[in-house]
DNA sequence: AAAAAAAATTGACGCGCGTTAAAGAAGATA
DNA sequence: TATCTTCTTTAACGCGCGTCAATTTTTTTT
């Protein structure tokens, strides 16, 4: 993939749902300020406290944003995959980055200068509000994994995330496909990976599920819902 | 205190944060829409899974955030004290309630309706990007509540808790007063009342706080912050 | 001021889940 | 294909914190 001048630049941000809907001028003047990064797998992309530029757009790649803990642990507060933007939030205040931010995939990112962001917001009322809903769905998940982490055991919580992942699915079938390592998923479900491999078996035993590697086969759907609440 | 007619809400909304740099004229036009209601302490305000009408701003008393869980339990999301709005990120987006609110005091609290609202914030980019910061300043908040929650033990969640209030009191003394009960305090931070005893217990014994009643005393604010970490 | 209700404290107990350790499976490297 | 690394699974163990229960303190009501 070669994203080597401008225009290029601007078709995708076009794609993106944040941007469309925008002049041609208007995602011009973005793409200006706005520059390419590449990073390895498991390369860092910032560290929590530094400072941030503006906002990244993830095209290709997984970046996972997590909270270091002293004791070497960490929290994934969330997994960025290619279409979605992380770093909104910060640009709209001056603080430093609240959590760190590493690629699990080899991954292509836009950076959007914050000012040029700003700029493009106050011009564009509804480019604002595409921006305050965006924002919003991010607080609301992160009220669900609050509500994740406080109010649910671990087979609740691998549950409620197999039923939601069903959910996302378009289809009745109920395939799931492991977005990332159960070791990450472990983390983001604020289990440790045996908990969560314990849980799977249990739930396999059951026959509510089958699990092939990074492929989990819903059977039981009804229970499934069941035993997330 | 009267809110009886217009030109009051108005003065009212020109002194809240969100609010300021707005015209006299917009101004008018947004508490033309905007109607004020009252609650008594313990009475709710919405249940999870209502339909949002718009802005909640609390003008006096306090308004608990909540989740509850089917086995009557609740997680406490946020506590809303005066100056301070709820509400607003489910107005940017077309969901019910994540959550329910219940006033802890009588209150009273205005209403701003939610398509005047988005009519200011198209009119002005300042009120936007406000709105963006607010929004932003709730994400971080909530990071912080999951990183709470999710990699601290009980004597990290009250210490950090205690030292968080710290900075935010202007003066040197460091005496801090609970803004609410210590059951809603413990369901903010994710303990068990008894828990959070035990642990002002313990750290009165080792002489890092203070308790008396609702205020406690910090007498060493270094030890707090290393227990904290 | 007395009675009732709610909140806070204290102790005993048990369970869920993290920790540690070790072995097995799957992917990567050459 | 063989070796090394990373990921996943299984089992044994222990601790933190929630649960239950009883008492004391504080707040509210009359």
């Amino acid at each position: 993939m070669m994203l080597e001048n401008r225009h290029s630049v601007a078709e995708i941000l076009s794609r993106q749902p944040l941007f469309v809907g925008l002049s041609e001028a208007e995602l011009q003047q973005i793409a200006q300020t706005t520059r390419e990064y590449r990073v390895q797998k498991n390369e860092i992309v910032f560290q929590k406290g530094e400072s941030p530029q503006g906002m990244h757009l993830v095209i290709m790649g997984q970046i996972k944003l997590a909270i270091p803990s002293p004791q070497g642990s960490e929290k994934v507060m969330h997994i960025v995959n290619p279409g979605q933007s992380f770093g909104e939030a910060v640009t709209f205040l001056d603080k430093p980055y609240p959590l760190s931010a590493q690629a699990t995939q080899d991954s292509i990112v836009l950076l959007i200068d914050k000012q040029s962001l700003l700029d493009a917001i106050d011009e564009n009322p509804r480019l604002a509000r595409k921006m305050l809903a965006s924002l919003s769905v991010r607080l609301h998940e992160l009220m669900s994994d609050i509500e994740n982490c406080a109010l649910r055991t671990s087979a609740q919580k691998v549950a409620s995330y197999l039923a939601q992942e069903c959910r996302n699915t378009a289809t009745d079938i109920w395939t799931i496909e492991l977005g990332s390592s159960k070791q990450t998923l472990a983390a983001r479900l604020n289990l440790a990976p045996e908990t969560l491999s314990r849980v799977l078996g249990q739930l396999s035993k059951s026959g509510i599920i089958e699990v092939h590697g990074r492929k989990i086969q819903v059977l039981d759907r009804a229970r499934l819902d069941e035993t997330a609440r």
